[in-house]
DNA sequence: AGCAAATATTTCGCAAGCAAACAATTTGAA
DNA sequence: TTCAAATTGTTTGCTTGCGAAATATTTGCT
């Protein structure tokens, strides 16, 4: 077992993904729904540009899955004013609810992968990954 | 700014993946490949189910990465002696060399997102990261 | 031996991911 | 004001990703 940090932030993110869509089966929400929920709970009405920033996916890669998930009914976009290049992105009723779905599924598997490691090593976990990301982002590549 | 586990292990990876393909550009290696070469750089001559495990995609994706490597002339698929039901994956020439880039390439990205982070610390973020694989994959969902 | 079950890979259809090219709109500088 | 550059989003074409079903082979049970 290689325990190296690209091993174990692959292996870790693709375990994890399984794990929530598996327990999200009922609803049908496709792979790339729930993080862009969870990014509209928390930031409702953003530009396209941003969810794709705060999700790091391409925009091109967004197009599709707002889309799908416009026909379903959970999410809308609106233009404002003064702005017809960009869209504004507002979760519906439905799309709130599956949000708060998202958000606890989320909750329910972090604690399941979390047995062995007390709150403060957890504590100390999200703060070296933190690090981490402020690394990637700060210096832009 | 979210800090809660299923955030920071998915940008992270997404934004890692990203530096580690940013850096390979030069090769011709698309985005599935590295992660191939590097898994048979420490297991040559796996079965194809092995390596789909060890990767963490499905023997369905896997199909079609090695047959894209094969053609480029980085994997040789054979089956041995009284088990033609299991194709067996071996690295070529060309391979080896293309692996040892991609390890020296993670190593590379790894120092490069460390700062700010003592030895100490990160071989507590990968003894984490491991117990949480460990616990993701014991339970085996 | 004979045949059902298990194993390993491939094929198919669709969603997600990116780069590059494009379209529409807004900004800003001469 | 006018037009070039920047911004935002979409389209296209390809690779990656999965699940389900198909195919081929091996194992195991009787």
């Amino acid at each position: 077992m290689d325990k190296s940090f690209h091993y174990l932030i692959m292996i870790n993110q693709a375990l994890f993904q399984k794990k929530v869509l598996n327990k999200l089966l009922k609803t049908e929400l496709t792979p790339g729904q729930p993080k862009v929920l969870d990014y509209l709970r928390l930031h409702d009405g953003s530009m396209q540009k941003d969810i794709a920033r705060g999700c790091q996916i391409d925009p091109a890669t967004l197009t599709g899955i707002l889309e799908r998930m416009e026909e379903k009914g959970l999410v809308e976009r609106r233009t404002k004013a003064g702005n017809r290049r960009s869209s504004y992105v507002y979760l519906t009723e439905s799309g709130i609810e599956q949000g708060e779905l998202v958000a606890k599924t989320f909750l329910e598997a972090e604690e399941e992968i979390s047995s062995g490691i007390d709150q403060k090593e957890m504590e100390k976990l999200l703060d070296l990954l933190y690090q981490i990301y402020r690394n990637m982002t700060e210096l832009e590549d």
